[in-house]
DNA sequence: AAATACTTTGCAACTTAGTTGCACCAATAA
DNA sequence: TTATTGGTGCAACTAAGTTGCAAAGTATTT
């Protein structure tokens, strides 16, 4: 709801125009995670710049992560109000090669890894391939 | 060598033609992940795709393995003669920040994570980034 | 050896995602 | 009100990847 959406807004410090608060509200109503051209295909008519200046602001004010999820088209997520995308406080993601899908498995953190000395970790991305619930059940 | 190239091509079942051999060879030089536009710039003359083509023949039969890195170019590194690319082995690659080159961490094993009911995995790609050994040092 | 089938290669054309420059508009501060 | 700042929309462009198709090369059969 717009409350909510204004809310989310305002807690990362991004001024909520118009077009702001109707892509976060697409962006909420997502089950899974959705690129670009999706978000774009949602809209009746609008413009592919603003969408993607406006995902780019989110990304940067966290209120949105990306998710490379190897398709070659950039997915994006609400992140929890919380969130600040520290290396620490990421999740797993999932593609599914049958139905397509991005899914943010929040529950489960990405594991610790031991990187070789000197080497220094900003942010990590995780994703794993396979089947999907819903797509393995249906063999 | 020539000799380990068609080793590998003979051990992963694939036709060792002199386009392949040479690609191979490139690929076998290589101290970081390279992509495909990065591979064609390596010739003087050379078609893109047929280079796309034989990197896709590569991939498929296992003699490289691909490195979705975040940068939006699909990077390239040799496997070993044994890698069958199973989830259980499979590394950790990781991509530096400042000089942009994308490193196999090959002795880093993708650490096993455990995933919601029915999932099921085929594949993994865990990429972190950061500053590598060299540029860590050279701040 | 000649004919046939199959594979690989090269060219051109195309798709798609992402990105940039620039002008215009809206909100806000001076 | 005017100046300044930030957001939006259009058009044009880049870069990577991908496809169709024909030519060249290799292997197999007759
Ligand atoms: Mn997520
Ligand atoms: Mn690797
Ligand atoms: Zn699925
Ligand atoms: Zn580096």
């Amino acid at each position: 709801m717009k409350e909510s959406i204004n809310k989310s807004l305002e807690i990362k410090k991004v001024k909520p125009t118009a077009m702001r608060q109707l892509v976060l509200d697409i962006l909420s109503k997502q089950e899974h995670a959705i690129g670009l051209p999706e978000l774009e295909a949602q809209f009746a008519q609008a413009d592919r710049t603003t969408l993607y200046r406006t995902l780019k602001t989110f990304v940067t004010k966290k209120v949105i992560h990306s998710i490379d999820d190897g398709t070659g088209t950039i997915k994006y997520a609400i992140c929890k109000d919380t969130c600040q995308c520290n290396p620490n406080e990421l999740h797993v993601h999932f593609y599914c090669t049958k139905c397509e899908k991005t899914t943010c498995l929040t529950d489960i953190a990405i594991p610790d890894v031991p990187l070789p000395q000197y080497y220094i970790a900003e942010n990590i991305n995780m994703v794993v391939k396979g089947l999907c619930d819903k797509c393995s059940k249906k063999n």
